[in-house]
RNA sequence: CGGGGUGUAGCGCAGUCUGGCUAGCGCACCUGCCUUGGGAGCAGGGGGUCGGAGGUUCGAAUCCUCUCACCCCGACCA
């Protein structure tokens, strides 16, 4: 390829709207090119990077046995009435009407219509195992598109489904996966963590996520100093430890603590630490009040208090409810004298004379005592696992905390969409049985803004080479002068023989202007060739991420390019 | 949806509070000269319904009303 006959609208100034270092980047590289809100046009650069993260899925996913399907965009109500979804997916579902008002909708995701795909060619067990997928532009109505590709509306997606025989069987299917989804990201160049998660709104019995560590990540995450126990933080469990505190009960003692209604404020001002008071949470759960205690130098971790009360629909309480449940402004709330049920986590099991809410305007209480002032209907597992926990899994590891962002997900989907669309098989006994399912993605367009949050520096992106646009760029300084041109033509046609990517920049300007392009790009190796170095033989070889130049004549510079490549994509 | 903010040339912004003269600056773009190892220099030039609609006024980018889009903070997720 040609540079001057190319597509690279590269820009020296950030756009103001860009948060993230990969929003930036894919912007003034000429990738990406926003049409709506997280809705963009995929520029040829930003598109040769996606297409290689979708080989590499391709390949890893034929090679674990699935299939290669294409499912429409568009998919009828019917369906998602069918499954129940079409009234809990919410808002995110974009929906829509054809001329004869018949209602449809945007593929957010496509259980079921695979679900249906397969209830109606799948009758028996000889049929299974199978595993469908598909790379494919989804559009989820996100509350909040940002971060560019990070965070899209319509973005590329890889999602693989499962049907197996038995719960064994999918159990089988779906470690296949995981560890296809390994190969993956390791073969994309990224650093990665596979972690436990939740489940969320697809459901099933259990599920991985796959993490890029990136100071920028949405989600925070915890793995174990010394086992390989790694989890998402709405996920990690708390190794519940033996009540501590020994002390003899004081006398209960309300103080005045005018104004003062935070964990801090109040701690400050009686001077206690924060690990001597409870923070009292007050929730609606499904219409029905709920008071949950935390030690003070604790998060409540709103997914384990839902899980724990099994309800569809938990928030925090409105400050009227507050009131009404307390008899307090918002600020004052404590467990001794409430009429309903209290929660607590494990860490407040064995806290004595703890300072906690008066339940009355500016009023707090000190040497407040679990039995004697309040009970608890029951002690859980309800906090964020902070960094130097104990780990749940083995006895010496402390947790550590990473940010990540998840590129990929794969799930445990049990019998959620089988058993709904009745997508059943006759087993060797002729008896008719439900499928069990798993489903598995991919984001691969956030796959590459993931892997440029990984991959930069102060002039641009450094790919990794196996999904650089490009392998290789060959600048030629002055491509006026016949022997450069001629020179630079030689080894870009030698390389692409070699089956290096390869473009040529012959664009009519200064050396300076080429080279920050060609930094802001990221291509990985970048072979110079100019008049001067051309005079004794020789060309320059660049390599984008450690900046180290090589002096070499024009056939070693082609031989080390190509072994790098070779080397790279082995 | 709730809270905050921004819309002026392709991009980044000034001008708006306090209405008035030809609507400005940097980058980018076009032409010429010059220059060629880290986003050069000089000269000339093109490009705007000031997000849209309505209103107030002798006069509106500026004031008022409505509307649309986008961005940031919370709930969502690959």
């Amino acid at each position: 390829m040609r540079y001057s006959q190319y597509f690279v609208p590269t820009v020296k100034e950030t756009p103001s709207d860009a948060e993230v270092i990969s929003h930036q980047l894919m912007l003034r590289a000429g990738m990406i090119r926003k049409l709506a809100a997280g809705v963009y046009n995929y520029l040829p650069m930003g598109l040769r990077s996606i297409r290689k993260v979708e080989n590499i899925v391709r390949e890893e996913m034929n090679r674990a046995g699935a299939i290669e399907i294409l499912m429409p965009t568009v998919q009828p109500a019917e369906l998602w009435q069918e499954s129940g979804r079409w009234e809990f997916y919410g808002k995110e579902l974009l929906r829509f009407k054809d001329r004869k008002e018949a209602e449809f909708c945007l593929g957010p995701t496509h259980e079921e219509v695979v679900t249906d795909l397969v209830r109606r060619e799948v009758k028996s067990y000889r049929q299974m195992p199978l595993n469908l997928y598909q790379i494919q532009g989804k559009f989820r109505d996100e509350i909040r598109p940002r971060f560019g590709l990070m965070r899209g509306r319509e973005f590329i997606m890889k999602d693989a489904y499962s049907f197996d025989v038995d719960s064994a069987a999918a159990d089988l299917s779906y470690d296949k996966m995981y560890q296809a989804y390994r190969r993956i990201f390791e073969r994309c160049g990224l650093n990665f963590r596979a972690v436990e998660a939740d489940t969320g709104s697809i459901g099933g019995t259990s599920s991985h996520e796959f993490m890029v560590l990136a100071e920028s990540g949405e989600d925070a995450i915890v793995s174990c100093s010394c086992c390989q126990y790694a989890a998402n933080i709405e996920k990690a469990e708390v190794r519940p430890v033996a009540p501590a505190e020994h002390a003899e009960p004081r006398p209960l003692e309300k103080v005045a603590t005018p104004e003062k209604r935070t964990i801090e404020e109040v701690a400050a001002f009686l001077h206690v630490p924060h690990s001597s008071m409870a923070k009292c949470l007050i929730f609606v759960a499904d219409g029905e009040p709920v008071v949950v205690l935390v030690r003070g130098d604790y998060e409540l971790n709103e997914i384990k208090l839902k899980n724990l009360l099994g309800c569809t629909e938990l928030e925090m309480a409105p400050d009227s409810v507050v009131e009404n449940v307390t008899g307090a402004p918002v600020g004052f709330a404590g467990p001794v004298g409430l009429k309903v049920r209290i929660i607590a986590d494990f860490s407040v099991q064995g806290m004595k004379n703890f300072v906690t809410g008066g339940n009355e305007k500016d009023i707090h209480l000190k040497n407040v005592n679990l039995e004697r002032d309040f009970r608890v209907e029951r002690f859980a597992d309800l906090r964020n696992v902070v960094p130097g926990d104990a780990c749940p899994r083995c006895e010496e590891g402390r947790m550590e905390m990473w940010r990540g962002i998840e590129v990929g997900h794969v799930f445990k989907l049990g019998t959620k969409y089988s058993e709904a669309l009745k997508a059943t098989y006759l087993d060797a006994e002729g008896k008719e049985r439900i499928i069990f399912m798993g489903c598995y993605g991919i984001g691969v367009s956030r796959t590459v803004a993931a892997c440029i949050e990984q991959n930069y520096d102060g002039n641009g992106i450094i790919w990794p080479i196996p999904i650089a646009p490009f392998h290789c760029i060959v600048s030629a300084l002055n491509y006026k002068e016949e022997a450069v041109a001629q020179a630079s033509d030689a080894i870009y046609e030698e390389l692409a023989a070699a089956g290096v990517e390869v473009i040529l920049d012959d664009r009519d300007e200064r050396p300076g202007f080429k080279f920050k392009d060609a930094d802001l790009i990221g291509i990985p190796l970048r072979i110079v060739v100019g008049a001067k170095n051309l005079a004794e033989g020789k060309v320059e070889l660049k390599h984008r991420k450690s900046g180290e130049v090589e002096l070499l004549s024009v056939n070693e510079a082609v031989a080390k390019v190509r072994a790098l490549v070779v080397a790279a994509l082995k």
